[in-house]
DNA sequence: AGCACGCCGACT
DNA sequence: GTCGGCGTGCTC
């Protein structure tokens, strides 16, 4: 690694107060001196701080922050007491826009600004390797050169284009002190390397599909608006295999013709071969990845890339939004309704909402893609804020498959059995024809609850208010939420009676037991994040249902993703009712979201699918919505039950989630806060509650949910709440603004 | 976030 | 007597 050479800075000449940002939580910039004119806002300089040195960005006043959520600066320190910067690093500076939006987030977000840099320059601190030099030929006349075999054999290989020492003294077969001593005669020369961009560009006109009217229309109405390089916000909604993705590539292509640099975000990208690959058939390269799973020198190398504009389309998770595109011109957020873009540790933010605020302050278009969008997007589209573009019909002469429900009540599996009947008749036909199944259920493991048949003790995480899920292959009981894990006891742990322990409830892992005592010949395969633990091993699962080599897919969410199998025409939601409890605001939503997308995985190409949903509750407007595939109409139902509440997407919320160490504290805390709760109209502080997850990780949490109307800023609300409120060292108020999560 | 300063328990 | 626990406070 070569650290960032350092360019000092000379004391001569008036020096001027220079304002920094540095990667750490403090409430603002610090102030500097710095010969005047030496360093621009935006530069990466060194500066001492205590009697360490650290990594800064040369900031601005704080620029475009709404005033009604920005913080108040603290008073200047005086130039007499300020320390000179130790001197400018010699990397690319963080654009303008950049740094506006990273205000914008802190301040929205009530996150210290450094931490939010932090995530912009992480990847920065060393440069990638130096320029390599190589060797080309000299000046032909050389005076006084002993002309030997193994200096001839160097001259008859060198040219005009440079060549390295490796490969050089590999061809030739001398060593590294033939090449210096030509050098040092001058009958050889050094020259920078000609290496192959890391990422090479991608060509526009590399493979055009061919695409239907429908589809072209909608093509050219986003290339459209990304011509126009300003800010605006556009929905693509196209059902399930209507070609989204082949049409917004077309805003893609648009971009880089206009040469400028493209942002695509997906939920989870660690799983998107099959996005890059479709990418790389579409543009003839690989895009640029941007997750945060991408370690050492790749992530620096990638850093670098953009900085320099050399990589013009990148893919990323939420955290690409902080990179330094100095050239950006199209930011696309593809199944834009995931909550999977909410940022919940560290700086919470919602990747998507970020996008468009991102797209805002860089004045270029956003894209906002699914087959189901979320009710704060189609608000959006309904007040005239968002464009809107759709997609009707699917791919070629592909239908919609059918869904239909099977009532549990009415016709159940047997006792200790989790598919019903039809179900598994279903499945049975399905392998008649030839055809491929799948089977979704959204929970790991094998048992979601184990207890004691004799006294009813539950087994329980020391750590978190959760039940501990039976992992049965790993013969372990587990904790989803902090990772703890024992073997499972062969007593009781609190009446000791021997083998009482019974697992309750179904995992997928039990759906597996079961399919296997029902389908004995078939050949199954289970998916699960867990049992998938790389890309690659996701990648060689796809390729295995694709190849036929698998009759059966056994999943939990994973499943749902945008997977393409021909041959697969049935899906079975094993229990569809799962994630309807809770009283989360978004419950209803997201299980019609997901189970939409689960039931887009049955019938493609010519072959119709059927989806069969397992539920309890089959006038829950969420299986009337799945079976009648109605979505318009749910949320629109959706949106009367928010309205008058003044629930998210019609009033704001924020979250306080108070924790301790003991029940305690916590309660003296929440409590605290619940007695100084502001009382201001449009303005509700509902709580102090218990958390659902009431002990998470051996801490004690309580919340509190702020509801405000839609024209009133949360922030100094928050802000003046929490002013005076002391906190021990155990003690923590996280606030989540926009939550999504209620847990 | 580091890193120092500061005030109370078991040790070469 | 001191080495070190981590609680508190500061860094332009």
């Amino acid at each position: 690694m070569t650290e960032p050479s350092l360019e000092k800075l000379t004391a001569e000449g008036e020096r001027e107060r220079v304002s920094v940002l540095v990667p750490l939580p403090f409430p603002t910039a610090l102030d500097y001196l710095a010969p005047a004119g030496s360093v621009a806002p935006g530069d990466l300089v060194s500066v001492p701080l205590g009697r360490r040195q650290e990594t800064g960005c040369v900031w601005e006043a704080q620029t475009d922050v709404p005033a009604d959520f920005a913080p108040v600066t603290g008073r200047a320190v005086p130039l007499a007491r300020l320390k000179p910067l130790l001197g400018r690093l010699d990397l690319p500076s963080i654009p303008a826009d950049l740094r506006r939006f990273i205000d914008w987030l802190a301040a929205y977000t009530l996150t210290p600004p450094g931490l939010v840099l932090a995530m912009a320059i992480r990847a920065r601190h060393t440069q990638p390797t130096r320029v390599q030099l190589g060797w080309i030929r000299g000046s032909a006349e050389t005076t006084g050169l002993r002309m030997t075999e193994a200096r001839q054999r160097v001259l008859d290989v060198v040219g005009d284009v440079p060549l390295s020492t490796a490969s050089l003294t590999e061809k030739t077969g001398v060593s590294a002190a033939v090449l210096r001593g030509l050098a040092a005669a001058g009958a050889l020369r050094e020259m920078p390397l000609v290496v192959p961009p890391l990422f090479a560009p991608p060509e526009p006109g590399f493979h055009v599909p061919h695409l239907s009217i429908e589809q072209q229309e909608a093509a050219d109405r986003l290339a459209e608006g990304v011509r126009a390089h300003r800010f605006s916000v556009t929905l693509l909604e196209g059902v399930t295999g209507s070609g989204k993705t082949e049409v917004y590539f077309e805003a893609v292509a648009a971009c880089l013709a206009a040469g400028k640099q493209c942002l695509v975000l997906l939920p989870e990208i660690a799983l998107s071969t099959q996005w890059t690959d479709r990418f790389a058939r579409r543009f003839g390269v690989q895009p640029a990845l941007w997750h945060s799973e991408l370690g050492g020198k790749k992530r620096r190398e990638t850093w670098h890339a953009i900085a320099q504009g050399q990589a013009s389309v990148v893919v990323g998770a939420r955290s690409a939004l902080f990179l330094p595109f100095p050239d950006l011109g199209l930011i696309i957020v593809d199944e834009e309704h995931e909550s999977a873009f909410k940022q919940e540790e560290g700086v919470t933010y919602h990747g998507r909402d970020m996008a468009i605020v991102r797209a805002r302050l860089s004045d270029v278009p956003a894209i906002l893609v699914s087959a189901t969008p979320s009710l704060e997007t189609l608000t959006n589209v309904e007040t005239g804020r968002y464009g809107h573009v759709t997609l009707q019909s699917r791919h070629g002469n592909a239908k919609l498959p059918e869904v239909r429900l099977l009532d549990m009540r009415r016709a159940p599996p047997e006792r200790g059995q989790f598919l019903a009947p039809e179900l598994i008749g279903a499945v049975q036909a399905c392998f008649e024809r030839q055809e491929q199944a799948m089977l979704f259920l959204n929970r790991r493991g094998y048992a979601p609850l184990t207890l004691c048949r004799a006294c009813g003790h539950r087994m329980e995480c020391p750590h978190c208010s959760a039940w501990l899920v039976e992992h049965r292959a790993r013969q372990i009981l587990t904790c989803h939420h902090c990772g703890y894990h024992a073997a499972l006891p062969e007593t009781c742990p609190s009446c000791e009676a021997e083998a009482s322990l019974v697992a309750i409830g179904p995992g997928i892992e039990r759906v597996y037991e079961e399919a296997k005592l029902h389908f004995p010949e078939a050949r199954i395969l289970v998916m699960a994040s867990d049992t998938l633990g790389s890309p690659s091993a996701t990648a060689e699962a796809v390729r295995r249902i694709s190849e036929r080599e698998i009759d059966l897919v056994i999943g939990t969410q994973i499943v749902a993703k945008g997977w393409h199998f021909p041959d697969l025409t049935l899906v079975g939601v094993v229990d569809a009712d799962l994630g309807l409890g809770g009283g989360d605001l978004r419950a209803a939503e997201r299980t019609v979201q997901l189970l939409h997308q689960v039931s887009g995985r049955a019938g493609r190409a010519d072959k119709p699918g059927t989806v069969l949903l397992q539920s309890y509750l089959g006038d829950h407007p969420v299986m009337k919505a799945l079976v009648s595939n109605d979505y318009q109409a749910f949320m629109e139902q959706e949106s009367a039950q928010r309205k008058p509440g003044f629930w998210p997407p019609y009033g704001r919320l924020a979250a306080l989630i108070v924790s301790a160490d003991s029940a305690e504290a916590a309660d003296r805390l929440a409590g605290l806060l619940g007695a100084k709760a502001p009382d201001l109209p449009g303005t509700q502080v509902l709580g102090p509650a218990p958390a659902p997850l009431a002990i998470l990780r051996g801490r004690h949490r309580r919340r509190l949910l702020l509801r405000t109307r839609r024209n009133v800023a949360v922030q100094p609300i928050l802000r003046e709440w929490l002013e005076g409120v002391k906190l021990t060292t155990h003690e923590r108020i996280d606030i989540d603004i926009d939550p999504i999560s209620f847990l």
